[in-house]
Parts: structure tokens; sequence; C-alpha cells
DNA sequence: CTCCTTATGCTCATATTGAGCATTTATAGG
DNA sequence: CCTATAAATGCTCAATATGAGCATAAGGAG
């Protein structure tokens, strides 16, 4: 056990894959019973940096190779490291974990160590568009909001609450920014709308249904960084080609896309811009379907990381239900 | 003195300021005469939080309040303390850096505690493309890089590293990104054009004419990794208002964005972004200019951020020289 | 009063987007 | 073999957004 004031440094990574359509996440158990990111020791006597660091330790617990690795974010708030404890079995001292975000095109197997693939919209679910608004945010998340705005002290506190929530949650009007998933969860711990929040101030009364499934420590808010990057970055980086097989149909692509961002994409338009953008080409093999005309299987072309000016997938939102 | 196996954590902050068009940069004196960032060390008992930490020494050292935060960046890579260990005091131990990009619109005061404001295109001459493409790409850095790539050992690393400049430098055609600055630094380090690739393997000689002012440390890594960052946020969030006055004439905005972009902008059309941004307001009073008809005064609308989705500034390249 | 300089206004041709309609090509069931 | 269905693909059209440039307006300096 490391006494406090000492100084932890750790690396959490969020790894990514998917599914057929569902972003998968992988999540560990932690004692509390709540699942947690894979964590690992920053080992400064044998690691020359954190992302051999962090390639190593995930090789050996999970027996897994990751491709795309990027680091978010570094995470280092005081408090966060009493729920940890039982994890890490460091009491006391303070930890730091530098968030990494991993993608991989491997799902099939299901990792060694104890790991399991979780769909991330568990853990958001009022991040799923895909088919509509989801009901939780006009029957639970809007009222609890709005009470929050109306409860503050003055005036101008109260404005600046609704504005917050306005602009998080895209209410009265204001578009969605699927982006913002992070300022959600932020407002959303602070109102005290998920489990983590009453968690860590002791009060065990639980959140209303719908909210989520809670993770360890501040796991949950790992994610949501990492979502917030990964929905950003395919707009202008060809990364959803390293979560996708070596060959696949259109249609395929498009819901690996839209499990990303979380709302449906245009399907002609999304081609279109796909077909400009140059990135994929087909194989003329053609995929043995279920029902309707077989589709032709593509590739990414590497190459074409070097043609353009780099950009990603346009990402044409379909409007209407 | 700290003896090796530990580890240190450290605030690096990325001050930017800009002085009527160019953009400055908050550089303290190193003990081996090379400028380096503000550098303060992260105390786990006191400090909350890092941004909190930060902004504590900022304003003890420099006398100076610090506006819009963000963090950039952890960096650890083995082999950063060496050059660190005058600086930071300590010998031996692991440092780890968790950079921040801060933006600030007070330049007039030279702060305290020594540190003075560069123009930061001291440290990356070949990035200032305002007034056409900078002499040295031409002269010193595309010769070598093509050197370096036919030194390689096998035809397919030549390709391999062929790609990699073309891509970074825009070179054969290929467009220039300037927020690839990051990259540019790195390859630059990696062929042994800057000062730091030859100080950190002990090479003494000189590189070109011309490569930009070394910088102690990695740091001018990180504020690579600043400029990188700030020269994409631009576009996305309307953050140069941190760095304006509170009123400025639209000319003055345009070439502090040209500043940060690196490139110049076709004024027309600016403006024309701008006004549909609805992020500015005019004010009615003018600026008593020098020479020319004079310029309204305009201020920035925080409103417009609650208005539309999250954008910030067109950036209308202007093409030809 | 004229020229120089910078601020502003506007126009036009060309992409890029957002929405949908129309065809093509399999599979499944009489 | 013929028909209804389900996808995959192809195309069109209007609405915007972007890239370039011409034209005017308004001070200050000879």
């Amino acid at each position: 056990m490391i006494g406090s004031g000492a100084l932890i440094v750790g690396l959490n990574a969020v790894i990514v894959a998917v599914d057929e359509d569902a972003p998968q996440l992988l999540a560990v158990p932690s004692g509390e019973g709540a699942p947690a990111l894979p964590f690992g020791p920053f080992d400064p006597k044998t690691h020359r940096t954190f992302e051999i660091g962090l390639r190593e330790w995930v090789s050996e617990q999970a027996q897994f190779q990751l491709g795309y690795v990027e680091q978010l974010y570094t995470f280092g708030d005081m408090g966060r490291e009493a729920p940890l404890a039982e994890l890490t079995g460091t009491d006391g001292a303070r930890v730091i974990s530098i968030g990494y975000l991993a993608l991989t095109p491997d799902t099939s197997n299901p990792p060694e160590g104890g790991g399991v693939w979780r769909d991330w919209y568990r853990f958001f679910p009022w991040e799923d568009w895909r088919i509509g608004e989801p009901a939780v945010i006009a029957a639970v998340i809007a009222p609890a909001l709005r009470r929050w705005a109306d409860e503050a002290g003055s005036p101008g506190k109260r404005e600046a609450r609704r504005d917050r929530l306005r602009i998080a949650f895209g209410l009265d009007g204001m578009t969605w920014n699927e982006e913002r998933v992070l300022d959600r969860y932020e407002l959303l711990y602070e109102v005290g709308l998920v489990t983590e929040a009453r968690r860590d101030r002791g009060d065990r009364e639980a959140v209303p249904a719908g909210m989520g499934e809670a993770m360890a420590s501040d796991h949950r808010r790992i994610l949501a960084t990492a979502i917030s990057r990964l929905r950003a970055k395919v707009k202008y980086r060809p990364v959803v080609f390293e979560i996708m097989p070596e060959r696949f149909t259109l249609s395929h692509l498009q819901r690996v896309t839209e499990a990303i961002v979380g709302y449906p994409l245009h399907k002609q338009n999304f081609r279109r811009a796909l077909d400009r953008s140059g990135f994929v080409e087909g194989t003329g093999r053609m995929e043995a379907r279920t029902g309707g005309r077989p589709a032709e299987l593509f590739r990414f072309r590497r190459e074409a990381l070097r043609e353009g000016p780099a950009s990603g997938l346009a990402t044409p939102r379909l409007n209407q239900g």
C-alpha cells in the first residue's frame, strides 16, 4: 500500500470495436460491481513512452493487439482515488490517469482477463438518436434540468443554467450537437442525475431509471471524452476504417458510422460523398446478403490518405423520423 | 534532489496573446539559454485539479491572470528529463508534463518573473505563409527531406518517407495543411534538422540557418502541439475573441486570425462569413486609423454562443500571392 | 482638389448539400 | 415461370455556401 501524498500515474484505455453495427467497448469488472475501463499503472522505469506502456499491458492482460491509439486527456481531479483504491490496490495516493482511445477491428474473440464487450450506449442512453430522440430526454432529463435551473439562487445564475442546458441538450429549438457528449455528462453529474454523482458524495439514493449504467471511478467521464473525440474525429479523419473489417459493404460502413455519430445518415448522400472522397474501392465481390439485392464488398484505399488534404467521412444527417 | 525512479508531474503552459497582429507567446529564460515555456510542478497535496494548480502558479509567478485555458497533451517520453534537470531542480527523476494552452488578451504588461513575449513564428519560420511560402522550405527543408527519403534502406521505406514528407509539407502539388504543425516538427526532429534533435543525441553540430530558434527540453514540441490545436480550434470555436481586446476593427480581427492560421484570408469573404455567424456587432464608434477610411469598432457578441450550433470563424484562404 | 489607402458593398459562376424519385437485382412464395 | 419485397444504386433539382473580383465610400496627405 502506498501512502498518501504519493502520486501514481495510470493509463486507462477506451478500447472500441464494432460488432456488426453497435459500437462496442471493452469493459472489465471492478470490485464494486460497476464495470471499469482497463487500467494499468505507468512504470517510469520500464516504459519509454506512455503508448508503449499501454500497448504492453493491454496485450499482456487482454491477449490482444491494439491498432490505432490516441491520447485523449489526463484526468487528475482530487477525489478520483477513493473509488479507485480497491481497483488499483493503492490507498490514499493521488491517482492521475492518462486516458487513451484505441480502435480495433477485432471484436471476435471475447478477450482474456475477464473483459467483455459492451455496447457503449448502455452507459449513455441519451446519446443514441439513431431511431429518433431517446425518450429519456423528454421524460427525465429535460424536466430535471429545468427544475435545477429554476432552483438557481439569482436570476443571472438561472439564465446561465438555462443556457447551459439548452446548449448541451439542444432543448428549446436549439440543435442537438452530437459531439457534446462530455458536456452533457458533466452537466448530468453536476445536477446529480447519474449514479456516480451520488456515489461520490456518499448519497445512496438511486437515480431515475433510464440514466444508463454507472461505471467505476470517473470512467464514464473518460468514456464520454472518448466518444466526443471519436464523433468529432470521424468527420475529419478516416478513422472508421480502423474498426471496419478488411472488406465491408457500404451499408455496413454506414451503420458503423451511424453508430458512432449517433444519428441516422442519408444513404444516397453518404455514398455520394464517400465516392468523391476516394476512400473506398469496390472489390467486385458480392456479399451473400439476407434479403434484397446483394451488395458489393468494398475495401479501404489506404493510398487515399496521401492524396487529398486529410478529411474524414461526410455525415449527412437524415432528417425527419 | 529527487532520486531516479521517481515520478514528477509538471504543468507547462503555452500562454498566447496577440500584439496587434503577431501571435505572442510567453517565454521564460532557462539555464541553457534556450527559452522555455513556463513550468510549474503539480502538487497533489494542495492542487485539487490541474487547472487550478496551473492558474495558481501562473498568477504567482507572472503576476498575471489567465483567461481561457485548455489541456493539450501529456508528454512523458523518456529522455525529456536530462535537459530539464537544471530547470526544475530534479535530477534523474522521470518528468511528465501536462501541457496547457492558455489565451489572454492581456499583452500590455511585460509580465513579471523574467518572462517575455515572443512571436511564435520565431520558433517556426516555416509555418508563416502570410506573405507566401517561406523561403526556407524550398531552400533548406525540402532538399534535406528528400535526401533523407533517398537514404532509406529499402524501396518500401523510401516510398513511406516520401509520402510522409509530401503530406507534412505539401510538396509535389499536395496542399499545405496548416494544422500539421506537430507532424512537421516531429519530422524535422527525426531528420535532425532542428537543434533539439542534435542536442538530445549529444551532437553539437549546428543545424542549417533559418530553422528557427530552439527551446529548452521538448518545449518546442509542446508549442507545436499548441499551435496545431489553436489553428484547428479557431475554425470550430470562436476562441479568437479570447485574445482580442474588448473592441476591435474587422481588419484587426482578420490580422489576428491570419496570424494564427498562418495564411492570408480573403477579406470580403471573411467578412461575409463573419457577418452570417453573428459573432460580432458594430458599436457605432470608429477607429481613428492611420491612413485610409476609418473602420468601425466591433465587439464580440457572447450571446452568439448560445444561438447557433457551435462553430468558429471561417478562414477563406486568399489564393495567389 | 486629387491621389492614396483602407473599409465596405455586391455580383457571379461554381461547388457542395439536403431531399427525394426512379431503377436494378436478388430472394421468397405462389 | 411470375410477382411482391427488400436493398443497393443511380440521378435530378433546388437551396446554400464558397471562391474571386469589381465597384464605391470616406478619411488623410500633398
